[in-house]
RNA sequence: GGUCGCAUGGUCUAGCUGGUUAGGACGCCUGCCUGUCACGCAGGAGAUCGCGGGUUCGAGCCCCGCUGUGACCGCCA
């Protein structure tokens, strides 16, 4: 069975031509004698029509449905003048079937198949195979299939090679949660599917490969947001004898072809911002800024610190902050009910309530102005750069707590007023200058703030040394963000075995449990490693921006809902006790 | 581990203070329709209101529990 061409590419070039089509049906017009049929393919749709002329192929159209697949033959012929449609591709021309087969019969599916279908996400997940038919949902994983084509040529063409490496892996500690994989040769003894390829890549370098790239999946147990999936694709990079610079120089030249390749934008590189953690975190709140929002968090603890207002007061005595966001046009777009919603949300970062003020021409209004004098109130408005009609929120307390804070109600506000700048779609920045730990409560501990093989800058070096404080030291990382989300982390690793035992001794290993941990890789580097960095690039994430998507799952052909399992295949499920004993694994039942 | 929200025919929804044969749109079925491309006209079928318990004379609506689900915090080499 042939076709001899895509239905969706029949356009007036195909003039009084006999071709054959196959695809499904996505709309049925019955007029008695005369039935008009959309066939669809994943290059578009063609009208067909069926009349009394060939009466075979007619009895076929009168039994058509939506979804049903068929194959068939006719000729493209003009439409008449009067029935021109200028609003698709093929408006000027449609096929007159002389012969028609259906090749499958379909029932009426759960939703309709087109853009912008208003159906549950579990119920198109349940279906995918079916919400893929929709055209966005192609679009989405054409992009997808841009954006790594994209990749391959780019690594090809500047001498970077392809190699994969294990996905059956040695559990290591910090991190996510490891996805386990039981061995049945070693009863007791577990694979780990791997949460990125560092520990090999950094072992290729070892090796002498000097640019090594590859597209890989990646696993993490850890809760979904709109933008994770516990299993993603990374375009994984590492090279040798390449300074940080250099490595950003390299991506900035991919991230240039691959918009260029994927969306048709000429990316001008030169007007990427960079900014240090230090700067991302006291303007934004956050290390993954939303550049194309233009206002930006102030730093009132100076002009606050001996206010009357004893939530600001207290705030500072106790070793916090306060600061504060003005927000365009807000106090006449935001009623004290909007605040309250507001206030009940950012419960979830730890805040204890919102501090709010409306800036009218006669000075501060709301319900804490009563605590501001007119100086007062001068030196708040000066310092938070706000205007008449903004509207102040502020946060008061422990810094990351301030951070989180204002850094969702910026993007809120943002998106709820329309304040997100659409002649700058594509804001991307570096963020360099990460501290080298940070500390985990949950831990009790200093943890990596990138991973432990991070080299910290040059001038921080003696921070490792015996007597000094390592938490002070900061690191040879950058991050590459794309309107608020991070499309990858990089950094210079470790290469010398001497630093690499003080790093691990920083974070609290002891020589015994870092050599049970990365043994392999601390041996290998008493064998001449050579200084080296590399970035792992999500394109999944990147995937999602390009398509214009608000959710990851949107450019996945498979993914998993929040909780972590597939509704079509209905994965995570029990398995038989007979694979289990074959592993040495026993489940006990459930309740 | 935690917070907030949601659950009504196949799909999307209406159903404000408890009292309706649970309404509408789309879809589906039947008949008619030679120019539609969101076709049209006439007619028809279709809902355990997620599940269990409670309050009440009476629950889609109120209360409790469970289940499913969305977003998020914690978590994220």
């Amino acid at each position: 069975m042939k076709r001899t061409n895509y239905a969706g590419l029949i356009d007036e070039t195909y003039l009084n031509q006999t071709v054959t089509l196959t695809g499904w049906v996505q709309k049925r017009r019955d007029f008695g004698d005369l039935i008009f049929v959309d066939l669809r393919d994943r290059e578009g749709i063609v009208q067909l029509t069926f009349n009394a002329t060939n009466a075979d192929a007619l009895a076929v159209a009168e039994k058509v449905r939506s979804e049903y697949v068929l194959k068939i033959t006719g000729h493209v012929i003009e439409r008449a003048e009067n029935q021109i449609n200028t609003k698709i591709k093929s408006g000027t021309i449609e096929v007159d079937v002389t012969e028609a087969e259906i090749l499958s019969t379909s029932k009426t599916p759960p939703f309709y198949i087109e853009d912008d279908v208003n159906a549950n996400e579990e119920l198109k997940l349940q279906y995918r195979y079916l919400d893929l038919r929709r055209p966005e949902m192609q679009k989405n994983l054409r992009i997808r299939s841009k954006i790594m084509s994209s990749a391959m040529h780019f690594m090809d063409t500047h001498d970077f090679i392809n190699i994969e490496t294990p996905v059956l892996a040695k559990s290591t500690p910090e991190g996510a949660r490891d996805y386990l994989v039981p061995s049945r040769v070693f009863p007791g003894s577990f694979y780990a599917l791997p949460q990125s390829p560092q520990l090999f890549k950094q072992l290729l370098m070892g090796a002498g490969f000097d640019r090594y790239f590859q597209i890989a999946r990646a696993f993490r147990d850890e809760d979904l947001r709109g933008d994770r999936q516990p299993e993603f694709t990374q375009m994984d990079v590492e090279t040798s004898f390449m300074t940080a610079d250099e490595i950003r120089e390299l991506v900035n030249a991919w991230v240039k072809a691959m918009m260029h390749d994927v969306v048709d934008f000429d990316l001008d590189t030169a007007e990427i911002p960079t900014l240090t953690w230090q700067e991302s975190m006291d303007r934004f709140g956050t290390d993954k800024p939303d550049l194309r929002i233009a206002y930006e968090i102030k730093d009132l603890s100076e002009t606050v610190k001996n206010s009357e207002f004893g939530v600001f007061a207290n705030a500072i005595k106790g070793g916090g902050v306060v600061k504060a966001l003005a927000v365009p046009g807000g106090a006449d777009h935001y009623s004290r009910k909007d605040i309250d919603k507001l206030t009940k949300y950012i419960e979830r970062f730890g805040a204890k309530g919102l501090a709010w003020m409306k800036v009218a021409p006669e000075g501060l209004t709301g319900p804490i102005a009563k605590f501001f004098d007119d100086e007062a109130q001068a030196a708040l408005i000066a310092s938070a750069d706000a205007q008449v009609g903004d509207l102040l929120l502020f946060g008061a307390g422990r810094a990351d707590v301030v951070s989180a804070t204002l850094d969702y109600l910026r993007r809120e506000t943002a998106k709820a007023l329309d304040l997100i700048d659409q002649t700058n779609p594509w804001a991307f920045a570096w963020i360099v200058d990460w501290p080298l730990f940070e500390y985990s409560e949950d831990f009790d501990r200093w943890i990596a703030a990138h991973h432990p093989f991070t080299m910290p800058n040059e001038e921080d070096l003696h921070y490792l040394n015996d007597g000094e404080d390592p938490h002070k030291a900061h690191a040879q990382s950058y991050d590459l963000v794309l309107n608020g989300y991070e499309l990858g982390s990089g950094s210079i690793r470790i290469h010398r075995m001497d630093i690499q035992e003080k790093m691990l001794k920083a974070l609290g290993f002891t020589p015994e449990k870092a050599h049970e941990a990365f043994g392999f890789l601390l041996e290998g580097m008493e064998y001449g490693f050579p200084p080296m960095g590399g970035i792992a690039l999500g394109l999944d994430r990147l995937a999602m921006l390009l398509a214009g998507q608000e959710n990851i799952r949107e450019v996945i052909a498979f993914p998993k809902n929040s909780r972590a399992t597939e509704p079509m295949t209905e994965a995570p499920t029990r398995v038989e006790g007979k694979q289990l004993n074959e592993l040495g694994l026993f489940v006990p039942e459930a309740e």
